[in-house]
DNA sequence: ATATGATATTTCAAGCTTGAAATTTCAGGT
DNA sequence: ACCTGAAATTTCAAGCTTGAAATATCATAT
């Protein structure tokens, strides 16, 4: 009874000999069903968003504070959406805004103590839900993994170069 | 002039010995760039979204139809977000809904001739596209790739294994 | 000093996504 | 026939995301 029900995978079920797309939704459904999970902890557990946590990540590793648009090139988002992440995380006073001394059309944002204190906590949960679902792979499989992960972004680097 | 810009990875930067969740952070940078990217090309150049491409996508691939709980379960949604993406595509004449003859609380989702034609020239396209994005992988790494997001796919079961 | 183009940010509408609540229907047992 | 729990679906509020438009500021050339 310790079967461990194997993972649906999106369109589940392709016929065609299209190798390259099956490769995709395979790198997909796993990125999809990682990402839903910490999702739902964060939510159930800690009352916290996805994005929020991106935020007060980059914020942590940078105290000298960031920029609005310095945090929109890290987490690969639009401004217009680290807006409105931001705002609530400075409600909350987990994160302050205060304008760039040296640019007057930039802000800084920077973790609060309480949210340099709350991050730690999240941050290893964070940690050990990663480990954990990836305890299924040795130390050769995540080298290997890392790896072809990363001649995959180059790839993509190669395939339109950034202008499409 | 003909550099290769290297993709920024999510959090890049991180200086943690966290070997696993950099693993992570490079899944999720690479799933969200091609993602990203189809998603951009289907918007401008077919007026059209991923989340309904995915339905037409699944709905091709059975013919006889889906219900709206079959497709949901196919694509990795909610119940909530079948009902939402398949009423445009009904509107927009993609896909016909009739009431199940042997069910009479579900619903059978169908691509009209029309939602086939034109999901033909669609996924003749995202072929092409994930093709152009995968070529800097030969065989092998494709294969092994493949290989290892299925052992991934074996290690996310066995970490909670359906109901957490 | 000023004009101009570039840059940083915010605002906003449209669309996706979820989970919970409500509704309808089914299937089994009495 | 009738109850009751299960299942399929829809509705809805809240939150994320984007891209385009609008604002404000900077930097540079004149």
């Amino acid at each position: 009874m310790s079967e461990t029900a194997s993972i649906r995978e999106k369109h589940d079920g392709e016929l065609d000999d299209r190798g390259s797309v099956r490769l995709w939704l395979r790198l997909l459904t796993c990125t999809t069903v990682i990402e839903k999970r910490i999702k739902r902890r964060f939510a159930d557990r800690y009352d916290i968003t996805l994005p929020r946590f991106d935020v007060m990540a980059a914020l942590d590793r940078h105290p000298e504070g960031m920029t609005m648009g310095q945090l929109s090139q890290a987490l690969l988002v639009s401004n217009g959406n680290v807006t409105g992440v931001v705002q609530v995380l400075v409600r909350d006073r987990y994160v302050s805004l205060a304008p760039s001394p040296t640019d007057g059309r930039a802000s800084v944002a920077r973790l609060t103590q309480l949210g340099r204190e709350c991050f730690a906590g999240l941050a290893e949960a964070h940690h050990e839900w990663i480990e954990a679902m990836l305890a299924g792979l040795d130390r050769d499989q995540r080298s290997q993994l890392h790896d072809l992960l990363g001649a995959l972004k180059d790839s993509l680097a190669a395939d339109d170069g950034g202008k499409e």
